[in-house]
DNA sequence: TCTGGGGTCCTAGGACCC
DNA sequence: TCTGGGGTCCTAGGACCC
């Protein structure tokens, strides 16, 4: 059996996939920034109703874990550093790391900022074997960014995740081919990449604890608890076999902003408000992708913590703050809530088209009249933009300072393009949606400025 | 303990068309 | 009056991952 620390150097022909994995990433960057962090417990994560997104391993020690709360981590490790989440900063070194990863080879697939897979069968000839290989992604981390990481050698992808996972942290770990089912096989279920509590809690009743249980397990057996597909996936996966290569480049399926709350929106105002400002996010990161969406949805979450969404697809494909405030906004009133506590909202753009390939560009005006107002547009939203008191129009259409005014053939996608240049150059407070900056069209509402 | 924000994928039912 | 089959799109929800 392969060991689980230090540099276990097993034979690792036919092992061409290595898996690196950043060690407590969020608060390494952190310490790094700060050596006066080193050897004490650091969080980083949202304060309130946050959670936690890294620790450090000494604040591991105390049973603090990712995704806790961060009431519940603090109870666990109160003399913890609690840091905010710097996601620019840590993209940035993220990118420090693919490109290290990258003058091993083109064949790097982010899974995300701290991950990747690595295919490394065409640099074996430059670079040594893939253990020498994940020798020197590890020296090289350490020596450019001061940062560690841990790396999973394997004929699988699956299996060189499982391996880094297994030598966390500051470690490498070979699993040669003889070895695999040797390695897996006494592993509980939940180390299957896709079965979390509910799939193992559903295993359990069939008495299948581990990964060789489900190996053992008759595929028709097993389709009660996972369905067809499901019970061939992970059959696979316990026998050792997982035909997924290395990708490089995969295309987004959807955009997303949601916001959490400190308190409960009670106000149907603030909710439409709150929408507007998702609907900007989400609309300014289509455009800087240069993509347009024609599936618009929402999230709505509850005090009791129960979840509803819903989705529309419109006649055409979309880009604007506007189209998507007001898609946001219909799909909020179809819910007819009597009384809500709105704990979280989110908007999601999906169906993504890339704008070179958008046929209907100039048409989305049509769209924001007729389609996406729906039925109700002919009370809702006046023909001319002006303002009517708690209408969604008046926010969306006079929402920008620069918008304000009559909308020409395309002039809102020209004008939210003006407005992502000038935030571009002088910062995102630069152009913000006046209805976030201003009493809305009621006397008594606050500003909700960042 | 009381639950973020960014995503992906799967299922299942209904509409609609041929 | 009893009743097809397949394909595709749309929608809602759930599970999962980092």
């Amino acid at each position: 059996m392969p060991r689980s620390s230090g540099q276990t150097d097993g034979d690792d022909s036919g092992c061409p996939i290595l898996h690196v994995d950043m060690d407590a990433f969020y608060a390494s960057v952190e310490v790094r920034r700060d050596p006066r962090l080193r050897g004490r417990p650091v969080i980083v994560g949202g304060g309130g109703r946050g959670v936690v997104s890294a620790a450090s391993y000494e604040a591991r020690r105390y049973g603090v874990r990712s995704a806790m709360p961060m009431s519940l981590a603090l109870r666990r490790c109160p003399q913890a550093v609690v840091l905010p989440v710097d996601h620019t900063t840590y993209s940035a070194v993220s990118q420090e790391v693919m490109a290290i990863l990258h003058e091993v080879t083109p064949l790097v697939e982010p899974l995300s900022l701290d991950e990747a897979f690595l295919d490394v069968s065409a640099a074996r000839r430059r670079m040594g074997r893939p253990a020498d290989i994940a020798r020197w992604i590890r020296a090289e981390t350490t020596a450019r960014l001061q940062l560690t990481c841990s790396v999973g050698v394997a004929p699988t992808k699956f299996v060189a995740k499982v391996a880094s996972a297994r030598c966390k942290p500051d470690g490498l770990l070979v699993i040669p081919a003889a070895d695999v089912l040797a390695f897996l096989h006494p592993l509980p279920v939940t180390a299957l990449w896709g079965i979390g509590p509910s799939t193992a809690t559903r295993l359990q009743r069939l008495g299948l604890r581990t990964v060789g249980d489900i190996a053992e397990t008759p595929l028709d057996v097993l389709s009660r608890s996972l369905g067809a597909a499901g019970a061939a996936h992970f059959s696979a996966l316990a026998a050792g076999h997982d035909p997924q290569p290395v990708e490089t480049g995969r295309a987004e399926k959807s955009v997303s902003s949601d916001r959490t709350f400190d308190v409960d929106l009670l106000d149907a105002a603030d909710v439409e408000r709150e929408l507007l400002r998702l609907a900007e996010e989400t609309a300014a990161r289509l455009r800087r992708r240069d993509l347009l969406t024609r599936t618009v949805g929402i999230k709505v979450r509850f005090a009791d913590f129960t979840t509803l969404s819903r989705i529309r697809t419109l006649p055409g494909p979309v880009d604007t703050t506007a189209a998507l405030h007001v898609a946001s906004v219909e799909l909020y009133r179809s819910l007819r809530l009597d009384r809500p506590r709105v704990r979280l909202l989110g908007v999601r753009a999906e169906g993504l088209v890339p704008a070179a390939e958008a046929v209907h560009q100039l048409s989305f005006d049509d769209i924001l009249d007729r389609g996406a107002t729906g039925a109700t547009s002919g009370d809702d939203v006046p023909a001319g933009g002006a303002a009517t008191a708690g209408g969604v129009a008046p926010a969306s259409r006079n929402g920008c300072h620069a918008a304000a005014g009559e909308p020409q053939p395309s002039g809102q996608r020209a004008l939210d393009r003006v407005a992502d240049g000038l935030r571009t150059r002088f910062g995102a407070a630069a152009v913000t949606p006046a209805s976030l900056l201003e009493p809305a069209t009621g006397a008594d509402r606050r500003p909700v400025g960042d």
